[in-house]
RNA sequence: GCUCCCGUAACUCAGCCUGGAUAGAGUGCUAGCCUUCUAAGCUAGAAGUCGCAGGUUCAAAUCCUGCCGGGAGCGCCA
C-alpha cells in the first residue's frame, strides 16, 4: 500500500518515485498514521517553510483521496497518511506469506559449515551451519536453484596430529564413532605438542607420509577415522535440518593445490621465500575491488595491504590457501554457477580477501560472482571457543542437556504423549532454541555463549515462536463450522497484526539482499508478539468476527511458518 | 605496530546500510491477569550522558574524523 502513497506524492511534488520511496517512513506512533512524508527537503524547492508545505499538501490530498487511503493529515512538517484498514485486511488474507519468485532463476552455491574431520563439532559451529542453511532457503524461495556445498578438512596438519597422537598414546583404545572421543584425542595431541615442541617433528613426518600416501597402515587408519568423523557429522546435520548436495574434501584438492601454487610461481605471481611458496599481497598498485563481507561498511576502492599469503610449506605440502584457490575454480567447473557464497567466520576475513585477490591476479573471471558472508564468532565467557584446546562446549553434550530440558517442560504441560512423540517434540523445541539464538543476532556480532541464557525458553527465544504457532494452530483445530468472513471494525491489535503480516515479503527481500537471516528472525519474533497481543484481546471462536479472525489466525500461521522455514526451523502443531 | 569488527537500560540485544517527529524489545525487578481459543502467554511500572570529543546537516544512535575500551586477524593451523 506504500506504493499508492509514493505515487501520489511523486506526482504532486515532482520528485522521482524512487526518491519519494526512500523518504516515506512509518510514523513512530499509530495515531500519526500509517505512512508519513517529511517536507523538510521541499523547503528550498518551494521557498516556503516545511510546516506550511505539509499543511498545504495534506489539504490538497484530502480533497481527492485515492482508493486505499482513508485520510491524510499533517503534523509539524509531516504529511501523514492513513490507510483503509479493510482494504489492507483483504489484501493480507489473500496473500499471506507469499514470496513472489522474481524469476531470478540463478544457480547459486552456498558453501557452509566446513566442519573438519578429526575435530570437535562444538556449539560455535552451529552458527555458520545455521546461517548457510538459511541463506540457501532464502535463495530458493526467490526461485533460484541452490547447491549446498560442504568443504571439509579431512587432511592437513590437524589430521596428522590426531593420527600421531592416536598411534603413539591411544593405540589400545578401539576406534569409536563418538564425537567427544574423537575430539578428545585431538585435544590430547595439542596438549602434548604444547608441552614438548620437539614432538612436532614426528607430526610433520606423519603429515608428509599422509600427503605422499606411501604408508599403507597410515592410509588405512586415516580412511577409517575419517569415516567415523563424517558419519558423526551427518547425524548432527540431520538434527539441524540441513544437508548437502555436494561434499568437497581438502584431500581432493591437495595435489592440485600444490600444482596451482607452482604454476603461480612460474607466472611470477607467487615466489619461493625461505623455502615456502608465498604471494606478496602487501603492496599492489593495480586496481582492486572490495570483496570484503557485506557487513564491512565502507566500500573500498583503494588498495588494501593484504600482507603475505603462504601457499605451500617449506616441505612442499599444501596449506589451505592453495587448496582454496583450486576449490574456487573447481566449483565453476562442476556447476555453471551464477553466484558462489562462502559462509565463513569473520576471523578469516583476511584469508577471504587474499583468496579473492589472488584469483583476480590469476585472471579468474568468475571472481566477481564470489561473495563472502562473514559472521562473528561464538565465544565462551572465559574466551575463545577452540577445538584445539578443548575449551569449548561440544554440540552433542549441549544437545543432550537442552533436549532434556525441553522434555521436562513438555511433560509438565501435556500428558499422554508417547515416548516417540515426546522425543520428537523435545528435539524440535531444542533445535528451535539453539538455531534461533544463533540466527537472531546481527551477523557482525560476536555471541557469548551463556548456557543459562541458552536454556531459557521464554521471551525472545525459539520456543516462544513455536508456542505462538502452536496456539494459533490450536484455534484452527477447534473450529466446528466455517463462518462467513465479515470485516467489522478492526481492533488495534488486529491492525497491528495485519500490518506486520503484510510486511513479510519486504523483510525477506531485504534479508536476502543483505544475506542477513537475523532480519527474518527479528521479524518472526515481532510477528509472534503481535499475534499474542491479538490472542489476548480478541477472542476468535464464538465471536461475531469469527470468520474473519479465523482467517487472520491462519494468515499468521502461514507467515510465521514460512519465516521459520527460511531460518531452517521446524514448527509444531501443538506443544 | 598495522588492518577489520563491536561499544545503545542492571544484563542480552533491535534500530545504523538508505539521517527525521518523545530511542525500542527480551531478561531480571515491582504490581496485576488462568471457571472462555495452551500462563513457554498477556497488561502496567521503574530503568538510557545511544563509549568520549569534534565535524557535516534545517535535523545525527544513524554519515565523516580523532580518541578510549573489548574482540579478531596480520608467513608456513584451518
Amino acid at each position: 500500500m506504500k506504493d499508492i502513497v509514493v505515487k501520489l506524492i511523486a506526482k504532486e511534488v515532482g520528485l522521482k518515485m524512487g526518491d519519494v520511496e526512500n523518504l516515506v517512513e512509518i510514523p513512530p506512533k499509530e495515531d500519526m498514521g500509517d505512512f508519513a512524508f517529511p517536507c523538510f527537503g521541499l523547503a528550498k524547492k518551494f521557498k516556503s517553510n516545511p510546516m506550511k508545505i505539509a499543511e498545504d499538501l495534506a489539504k490538497k490530498f484530502r480533497k481527492e483521496l485515492p482508493k486505499g487511503i482513508s485520510n491524510v493529515d499533517f503534523n509539524g512538517a509531516y504529511v501523514n497518511f492513513f490507510i483503509d484498514k479493510k482494504i489492507l485486511a483483504k489484501g493480507v488474507l489473500a496473500g499471506a506469506g507469499v514470496i513472489e519468485k522474481k524469476a531470478r532463476g540463478e544457480k547459486i552455491m552456498v558453501e557452509f559449515s566446513q566442519a573438519n574431520t578429526h575435530k570437535a563439532f562444538h556449539v560455535g559451529h552451529i552458527r555458520g551451519t545455521s546461517v548457510g542453511e538459511s541463506l540457501a532457503r532464502m535463495a530458493e524461495a526467490f526461485g533460484n536453484s541452490v547447491i549446498r556445498a560442504n568443504y571439509q578438512g579431512d587432511t592437513g596438519m590437524h589430521v596428522a596430529k590426531w593420527i600421531w597422537c592416536y598411534n603413539k598414546y591411544h593405540k589400545k583404545e578401539s576406534l569409536k564413532k563418538d564425537e567427544s572421543w574423537i575430539a578428545g584425542i585431538y585435544v590430547d595431541a595439542i596438549k602434548r605438542l604444547t608441552k614438548n615442541e620437539k614432538l612436532q617433528e614426528e607430526v610433520n613426518e606423519i603429515n608428509w607420509k599422509l600427503d605422499s600416501g606411501e604408508d599403507e597402515a597410515l592410509n588405512k587408519l586415516w580412511k577409517e577415522t575419517r569415516k567415523l568423523s563424517l558419519d558423526a557429522l551427518e547425524i548432527i546435520y540431520k538434527d539441524l535440518n540441513t544437508g548437502f548436495d555436494k561434499y568437497y574434501f581438502e584431500s581432493e584438492v591437495e595435489q592440485e593445490g600444490k600444482k596451482a601454487a607452482k604454476d603461480l610461481v612460474k607466472k611470477g605471481i607467487a615466489k619461493v621465500d625461505e623455502g615456502a611458496t608465498i604471494i606478496d599481497l602487501s603492496r599492489r598498485d593495480d586496481s582492486s575491488k572490495d570483496y570484503s563481507a557485506e557487513h564491512s561498511g565502507e566500500p573500498n576502492d583503494k588498495d588494501k595491504n593484504l600482507g603475505v599469503w603462504v601457499l605451500l610449506r617449506s616441505d612442499g605440502t599444501a596449506l589451505y590457501s592453495a587448496k582454496d584457490i583450486v576449490l574456487a575454480q573447481k566449483k565453476f567447473e562442476d556447476y555453471k554457477l551464477d553466484k558462489g557464497i562462502y559462509v565463513v567466520a569473520d576471523a578469516q576475513n583476511l584469508h577471504m580477501l587474499q583468496l579473492f585477490k589472488t584469483l583476480e591476479l590469476m585472471g579468474f573471471k568468475n571472481v566477481d560472482k564470489l561473495k563472502h558472508r562473514a559472521y562473528g564468532l561464538i565465544r565462551l565467557p572465559t574466551g575463545k571457543m577452540s577445538s584445539r584446546t578443548g575449551d569449548n562446549v561440544l554440540y552433542s553434550d549441549f544437545k543432550k542437556e537442552i533436549v532434556e530440558y525441553a522434555r521436562k517442560g513438555l511433560s509438565e504441560r501435556v500428558s499422554g504423549l508417547s515416548k516417540n512423540e515426546l522425543d520428537a517434540r523435545s528435539l524440535v523445541i531444542a533445535v528451535a532454541a539453539i538455531k534461533y539464538s544463533m540466527l537472531k543476532q546481527d551477523m557482525g556480532k560476536t555471541i557469548v555463549f551463556d548456557k543459562k541464557e541458552a536454556l531459557r525458553f521464554e521471551g525472545d527465544t525459539g520456543p516462544y515462536l513455536l508456542y505462538s504457532y502452536a496456539r494459533a494452530s490450536s484455534i484452527v483445530r477447534k473450529v466446528k463450522s466455517k463462518k462467513a468472513v465479515k470485516i467489522l471494525d478492526l481492533k488495534d491489535s488486529e491492525v497491528r497484526l495485519l500490518k506486520k503480516i503484510n510486511s513479510f515479503e519486504e523483510i525477506v527481500a531485504k534479508a536476502y539482499e543483505n544475506l542477513a537471516p537475523n532480519l527474518i528472525a527479528n521479524y518472526a519474533f515481532e510477528l509472534s508478539q503481535m499475534f499474542n497481543e491479538f490472542y489476548h484481546s480478541c477472542p476468535v471462536l464464538g465471536s461475531e468476527e469469527e470468520g474473519f479472525r479465523l482467517k487472520l489466525v491462519d494468515a499468521f500461521r502461514i507467515t510465521l511458518k514460512k519465516s521459520l522455514d527460511l531460518l531452517g526451523i521446524d514448527v509444531l502443531e501443538s506443544m
